[in-house]
DNA sequence: GTGATGACGATAT
DNA sequence: TATATCGCCATCA
């Protein structure tokens, strides 16, 4: 019972990315804290194939760190973009742009996850010229 | 118990 | 920018 609670907090952790937004795999992580890594959520999406759950998981708003999807057609890219997340012709989205923020940091707190770290807050160039 | 595997990430070249 | 390597950790055969 001690694993599918892993996944479930995995699964909790992606219920909270909002639409048109993206979160990579290792912020994921970050938020659910260890014993868990990138490929865990990864595995926990791939058994999302398998079995459904509920409350359903926007398993499409988590992408990797190089801003691609990682599944093989262009089903996710897709379901991103009704979600008005845009990918340049290379299949490639600006982080710095839609990538998620991490969880409200009194929820995470009182939750048992973690704020996400500044290291993987991605910003873009562009966001750092239109402060200026 | 052991080894292979995976919707990954960071670093080096 | 693209490819190659190694590290990572729960699952599964």
């Amino acid at each position: 019972m001690r694993e599918e609670e892993l996944y479930e907090r995995v699964y909790t952790v992606v219920r909270l990315i909002p639409s048109g937004r993206v979160a990579t795999y290792g912020q994921v992580a970050a938020v659910v804290g260890p014993p868990c890594d990138a490929r865990e959520v990864g595995g926990a999406m791939a058994a999302l194939r398998y079995q459904r759950v509920d409350p359903p998981v926007p398993w499409q708003r988590v992408i990797n760190a190089q801003g691609r999807v990682s599944t093989q057609g262009l089903e996710q890219q897709h379901l991103l973009e009704e979600e008005g997340v845009v990918f340049d012709e290379k299949g490639r989205t600006d982080l710095g742009r839609f990538g998620w923020e991490g969880p409200d940091e009194g929820w995470a707190e009182a939750n048992g996850f973690h704020a996400l770290p500044e290291s993987l807050r991605f910003k873009s160039g562009a966001e750092q010229l239109s402060l200026f």
